[in-house]
DNA sequence: GTTGACATTGACGTCGATGTCAACTTAGCT
DNA sequence: AGCTAAGTTGACATCGACGTCAATGTCAAC
């Protein structure tokens, strides 16, 4: 039962739009690329123009369709150029000091960092992934994006699931290819609704409920 | 940290619209709002032009501006209408055959049929409800709408709650208003996440997870 | 059957964002 | 310096959705 599919109707003009070949013409992306980002952020994907953009990136009007077909076309390709950057942020940091206690608790640990790893970087982007959201609800390729985005998530989910049956420290028989799936829909499904609806969550209980979460759908201790 | 205000652009023009005095107007504006209805389910809000729900209502163009002042307006008034309709109907219906069991089996009996209430009903509206998600992301007075819905649900769910503690099923120092904030939250973005994102959930595992979230968080005995 | 308030119609003007284009600038090369 | 390809500019035509409004229709009350 998929979303509607929805394709934006208009006039569809929307040149073929190259990429550049000289340094300066890069630089010029990339400056665009960044105007775009941040007045995405502030207008939202609906009210920003072309214009917007093009103004912030102090540059014409017309260069802006040097390198982006469309509005549409500079959002796709701010979606493909972040999501990864940001996953491998939540996923990788420099681990501070060493856990102890019994073998289950520091894979509870282990799994409370990471979450709070996911909870800060989700709150350092929170705009730009309200607008994910919102543009993943009406443009099909951005939906497929982040769709492919979640299928590498959930992968590496999965990989830590069975470093962790390897480890001894979770149930062999436990399913990780679908707790994988399972946690990955959970922990995004209940960051967005706090987020989206603005809930009464403090950070410290988001990501209590998400340890627990986890420790529960892996059998691990849950404390308190 | 709220998400972007967003206020939408544009002409701003927007006529007053009033209430309807006489039946026939009624039975228009009832008219015009069921075509609404159609075309935002059919093309999305974006998509959706004023002009396509007056064809669709069989009326000409004007007379839409006689009862909505705007396309958001005829959405704000669709959303208003059919949110309760919605979350009362999740919460009401006909009880089949009567539990037995443990006090305990029997208290997660009634949560999976509940959640099985929810689900269905969610599936039965999931056009209407992507949109709404949709929209909420970019007008406030619409995620007003959805809070003050919320709310509404997070109550009721806070008196199932106490009640399951007064039939002594649930721990009595359980704190019931974080609960059920946190299981309103949770079961809400997931199925959203789930919906939005076309994950590889089936509905029976669906409702089994959302089973389990709530008799994990209740303290109540978890079969399988 | 006349009246008048309410309702309906649809052609039309307005507006603002989009995307184009011909002229111009920059920079690398010989 | 001269040449050329790539990049840049901003005024402009286009377009389509919106919202208005004067004309017309409906119906209940008198």
């Amino acid at each position: 039962m998929p979303p509607p599919p929805e394709a934006v109707r208009g006039p569809a003009g929307a040149a073929p739009a190259a990429l550049p070949t000289t340094e300066r013409g890069r630089r010029m992306r990339a400056r665009l690329l960044a105007a775009a980002r941040e007045v995405f952020e502030r207008d939202g994907f609906l009210a920003a123009r072309v214009t917007d953009i093009s103004a912030a990136a102090g540059v014409a009007h017309g260069s802006f369709y040097t390198y982006f077909g469309s509005k549409t076309a500079v959002f796709r390709a701010l979606v493909a150029e972040t999501m990864d950057d940001l996953y491998a942020s939540m996923g990788t940091r420099r681990e501070p000091g060493p856990p102890d206690g019994s073998p289950e608790e520091v894979a509870v640990h282990r799994i409370d960092r990471a979450n709070r790893r996911f909870v800060d970087t989700y709150l350092q982007n929170t705009a730009l992934m309200a607008l994910f959201e919102q543009v993943t609800t009406f443009d099909p390729e951005v939906r497929a994006l982040r769709q492919a985005a979640r299928e590498r998530n959930v992968g590496r989910v999965r990989h830590s699931i069975e470093q962790l049956q390897r480890d001894g420290l979770v149930a062999a028989d436990l399913d990780a290819e679908y707790s994988a799936h399972a946690l990955v829909a959970m922990v995004n499904g209940l960051v967005h609704y706090w987020l989206v609806l603005d809930g009464e969550f403090e950070q410290e209980r988001l990501v209590a409920a998400l340890t627990r979460l986890w420790a529960q759908a892996l059998g691990l201790p849950v404390r308190g």
